[in-house]
DNA sequence: TTGAAGAATGCACACGTGTGCAAATGAGAA
DNA sequence: TTCTCATTTGCACACGTGTGCATTCTTCAA
């Protein structure tokens, strides 16, 4: 069995408590004490149980993550944001994907709950409305990050959708094209659902018309989904002259397949996404995207939760915090004006 | 507070242990009671502490994942081959980011220690030799992903790096490059050097000269690392014909700098990455590569350290297990004969 | 010397769970 | 009825920690 502050007691010739307090710093124990069984609890190889300290304190330090996929690189940087945070302030991160999967979900928030964790982030896009309402009568904080129902919960932080799809939208307006085609994943439930709201918003305050074959959804955001939709688009009897996607992720595939089929990009159409991904920079051509702050919607999702967990003394835990960031357009190469 | 063991067992009018065993399947319980008692349980929401049951069983459920950064695509694939297993088995994952800083390394191996997860699961890259020192004291069992210093523990799964060089590096010879530069990453320590190694006995056994400035390591393995590389060769007297980077983000960087440069790919230069992430089958040209079957990597480690957790009866737990997995040569489009 | 006050420490309980052992209950046989 | 045995349940302790309260020790003044 591993050392216990009880050992490291009867070591130092005290009782228990006095080791408690004195490795907590407790201003009860003289110092002298305090240093010789600091000095002990060291070479002695003391390590706190942190079962045993949360069973008491009623707190366990951990923070939970819940997200749709780990190896998708959009969540990736949010979770980099809220891991530097947690690690800053101390806390521990217990991680799960849900893989859009109800059943995992249900067993996720299971777990968190037992397991006692002292705040939620929840990053899966989809999140079925029975999870929200076991994790709210649940009572633990809980922070939305880009989720669907943000209005339902008390804390959210999330990208403002609609206002970035208008400016990418806006963008491809302003270059003259008028034929503008919305390729949508139909997994990300309210994300791609502002997306489409804000071309929509934006098309039609240009007068532009917008021809219903021209909004196409496939379910999944990875290169190989845009790759599939790109075929729709292109059987189309009038092509469009510019592909907005929902992600960087689907814009890539459909670069890629444009380049297979010999259509030139920007020359021959336009391809914009969506979340500027580490890889956009480097596509080819590169590609203009909406550029949403990942590292920092994530770290300010753990900054919220943790502000909820330790509020600062002269501070009043806020009732409700919805934070909605904007994102900024990136324009590269892979967009320019149509031909004719 | 939360609804304990105690307050259904009051419900229930029976004693807690009786609530323990019923909610166990233990056959001590009569039938009907374990069912009534499971009925009351579920009506009144509990929720066993994970806290208590750590402290009392001394099993936690839940592995520690360590890894350089989460937001690296290749390490994402190995995490999500990590968490299917776990979750597959009802273990959770603590999860921490070693920023390739000893001092995180430090506080996240004491973390990981006071919070007791039952296996280790270490797939960062530089790992330093005092924390290995505290892991094995420490005596939970570890398993080493891909990591420098395989042979000082007794689990551990990789990659066979050098194998996969010297397919790479044949693959650049059979072609008929004879000037072929390696571009490092000095940040990744051993895994660097065996490629490097497969690298140079390949061009040894096909008694090429290997001049010293043909090889080239940067500190770091992200696109704008290979940008900056690449630059360093560009400015060499005489250019080698073909690249070989040591993953495919600087091979990606590399390729972008090249077409920047207006030297055409495959025709002027070759170039190569090393891990097949998902991205490079849609760089332009797509990217030749050495498939690293990464999820199944993180699959296997989960397995191997959730077969010493909890052994097959019939088995005995091995004393070492040394996993090598060889990769697959990917031929696409970035690498061709040299013109001259 | 005595008393009082302040400083330092120990005692004992609690947190929620699992489990060995004793106890209670019931059924059946003598 | 009494005894035996099997079945079912409860008692009580342990896991390692934090903390209110009582206790001891020290110091200093009266």
């Amino acid at each position: 069995m591993a050392i216990t502050i009880k050992d490291v007691a009867k070591q130092a010739g005290v009782s228990h408590s006095t080791v408690s307090r004195a490795l907590h710093g407790s201003s009860l124990i003289s110092d002298e004490t305090v240093e010789r069984i600091r000095q002990i609890a060291v070479e002695m190889g003391y390590s706190p149980s942190a079962a045993a300290r949360s069973l008491k304190t009623n707190r366990s330090r951990a923070l939970g993550v819940i997200v749709s996929n780990i190896d998708d690189p959009f969540f990736g940087e949010i979770l980099q944001g809220i891991e530097e945070v947690a690690q800053e302030h101390g806390y521990s991160l217990l991680m799960a994907a849900s893989q859009h999967d109800p059943e995992r979900e249900q067993v996720i928030v299971q777990d968190m709950r037992e397991r006692h964790v002292d705040g939620l982030i929840v990053c899966s896009a989809s999140f079925s409305a029975e999870q929200r309402r076991r994790l709210l009568e649940y009572g633990i904080p809980i922070v939305l990050v880009n989720n669907q129902a943000a209005e339902e919960y008390r804390y959210s932080i999330y990208h403002d959708d609609v206002d970035g799809s208008r400016q990418v939208t806006r963008h491809l307006i302003e270059l003259g094209h008028r034929r503008i085609a919305y390729l949508g994943n139909s997994l990300s439930g309210r994300t791609t659902l502002d997306r489409l709201t804000g071309f929509r918003l934006e098309m039609e305050s240009a007068g532009l018309t917008l021809p219903a074959e021209y909004i196409h959804e496939v379910p999944g955001g990875r290169p190989e989904d845009g790759l599939a939709a790109l075929e729709y688009f292109l059987a189309l009897p009038e092509h469009p002259t510019a592909i907005f996607c929902f992600n960087d992720m689907l814009a890539i595939g459909v670069l890629n397949g444009l380049h297979k089929a010999g259509i030139r990009v920007p020359e021959d159409i336009s391809v914009v996404g969506f979340d500027n991904i580490v890889f956009s920079a480097y596509t080819n051509p590169s590609l203009t995207t909406l550029d949403q702050p990942k590292h920092y919607i994530g770290a300010e999702a753990a900054r919220l939760i943790l502000g909820l967990l330790d509020p600062p003394a002269d501070k009043q835990v806020p009732q409700q915090q919805i934070q909605k960031l904007k994102g900024r357009l990136l324009v590269r190469l892979s967009s320019a004006p149509p031909i004719q």
